[in-house]
DNA sequence: TATTGTTATACTCTATAACTATA
DNA sequence: TATAGTTATAGAGTATAACAATA
């Protein structure tokens, strides 16, 4: 016999791949960025920077690959590498006024491209939906979930 | 004001980081497969095979994409292609033996291991988890979750 | 010695378009 | 003509390990 929890992390895993594809999806048609590249962008926006070492923790992006995904975004003069004075080993990573206004101009498009799938939904579901969530995290990490938008 | 959804898709990505973390580093890296194949693996568990069509609207990889995900599954001698008499130009993919006993092998796996974080959760909890589950991938994706696992 | 980020390696995924075989 | 799958192409992400500079 399956475990029964084995159906509720399935049902996590489909909607998490949905929402992350067609997300991903859209990205990739309407900007010409790559989800990795998105994430380094949403995860910048609207902070002073953050350190590789922050920005990899933040996105699980491993350091060996970050390199390369902000060279790519450098290349692009969507974010800059500025040494840090304090600590010369750290290097922060930070928008550019053009990052800046992509930043704006990408995450609008993309709430506004994510808010179709929930047309249909009320106050009440968002809390319902919410709550089971929440008490899943819970019991998943015994802690409140962080804030990352 | 940020807009209702984006906290409920940001409570979602982080109860799945949180099972993934959990599940022991990722059943991927155990496994030595890739998201990808791991993907293809788990949705051809327990079935009787797939078309490449079928098999590529199930886990959203383009048909280009799909030929060198089962070529390296082939390879691992996960996998084989079947060709259709009824149609030649179709091809089933399905589980080998060695296929079937990996992805048995990595379902038991996840059952003894995640089983711990569900200690807590009665009958109604699980069902009112996969209410709201439920209802999320239907308006994400406009139909039914598909069985994977 | 430990930490931060870079480089090198080797592989995989990705979309796209042109192609072959079959219908 | 249309469909199923393959091949070719050019990028990008991925983990890992070895490395340099700094602490």
């Amino acid at each position: 016999m399956a475990e029964r929890y084995l159906r509720s992390i399935r049902l996590l895993a489909e909607c998490f791949h949905a929402f992350e594809r067609q997300s991903g999806a859209n990205i990739r048609c309407r900007t010409g960025l790559t989800p990795s590249q998105f994430d380094i962008i949403a995860t910048l926006g609207n902070t002073c920077g953050m350190s590789f070492k922050e920005l990899g923790e933040r996105t699980l992006i491993t350091k060996g690959t970050l390199t390369g995904v902000i060279d790519r975004l450098e290349e692009k003069g969507l974010v800059t590498r500025v040494t840090q004075v304090e600590d010369r080993r750290s290097t922060l990573v930070k928008l550019t006024a053009a990052g800046d206004a992509e930043f704006h101009r990408v995450f609008s498009q993309q709430i506004a491209f994510g808010k179709q799938s929930f047309v249909n939904y009320e106050a009440q579901d968002f809390d319902a939906l919410d709550r089971e969530l929440t008490k899943l995290h819970a019991n998943l990490t015994g802690s409140e979930p962080k804030q990352k938008y």
